[in-house]
DNA sequence: ACATGTGTAACCAATACGGTTACAATATGG
DNA sequence: CCATATTGTAACCGTATTGGTTACACATGT
């Protein structure tokens, strides 16, 4: 079991975009599903879920899409967020309908909700301070970017 | 997406197991099962992983499971890893064979998997800090338990 | 009008999961 | 030895999710 690559999908599409230059040829979704290596309607549901997150701006038809904000005020846990790989607070699943008749039974949910709570927060603390600028930073060192 | 419930129920039926007092009747599969509100089997199958993982003996036959170390000495990443809900360093999924002729392509994967790595690591970190005895403290607390 | 790109539904196969049934193997007590 | 209770494990099933594909309506710009 895994959290969806749909994430990592997100964060290579808006790599692409924040690396983007001026005068490029337009990034279509056709583009980065080349990039990526998927058919372009995976990549144009990811777009349809960072839009209605405020995180990237599409223009119908004509195509072309963009950032709305800068990397370095894109947190990985925006796109985590934004993709819904995860439902807030549900990372681990609990059993439910346990035996109230015992006392463990009646008790297990909540006596371990508040650890696995704190286990998810930890994590997403970690992403929420990750940027897209870090990441795409680490591309561009990677691929020998100048500029 | 989320972490199988198998994880949760392993340590309802660890703290079945810390709980048990002399002269309690035996804890068989099924007395455990009818707390979890689950088919035996499925508790055998998750106690088959405990006992792999060196957590629990298991008497064959006659009944009864016995934890084999205290519970102040079991954390709940003792549990995560023995009922294998995630995969070592594997808790993100990241899409494999991107096109490596494009920079973001190529270097997508390493640019992202040190901070997913650092998530995980954060999450299992507070598992690693929470043992069966806080979990079962907290029942008793709720349970009104005297003993 | 036409070409191009977006948006979305429907379909499909694969996988994981949790529950169930079946039954072999094992230990214990009578 | 036999009956009983318990464990261990395979196989099956239905459900949910995922990621890929196909189809096509809609929207824009030329």
């Amino acid at each position: 079991m895994q959290i969806s690559s749909r994430f990592s999908v997100a964060v290579h599409v808006l790599s692409l975009l924040a690396l983007q230059q001026e005068g490029d040829v337009l990034l279509t979704s056709e583009r980065m599903a080349g990039s990526v290596n998927t058919n372009p309607v995976v990549i144009r549901r990811i777009l349809g879920q960072l839009k209605k997150a405020g995180l990237v701006e599409v223009r119908p038809a004509s195509g072309g899409t963009f950032l709305v904000r800068p990397p370095a005020a894109i947190s990985l846990l925006d796109v985590y967020c934004a993709v819904e790989v995860v439902e807030e607070g549900q990372l681990f699943s609990i059993h439910d309908k346990p035996n109230p008749a015992c006392p463990v039974g009646r008790n297990i949910q909540s006596a371990l909700d508040a650890t696995l709570q704190r286990a998810q927060t930890a994590l997403e603390q970690v992403l929420a301070g990750a940027t897209l600028q870090q990441v795409t930073t680490d591309i561009q060192l990677k691929a020998g970017f100048t500029g």
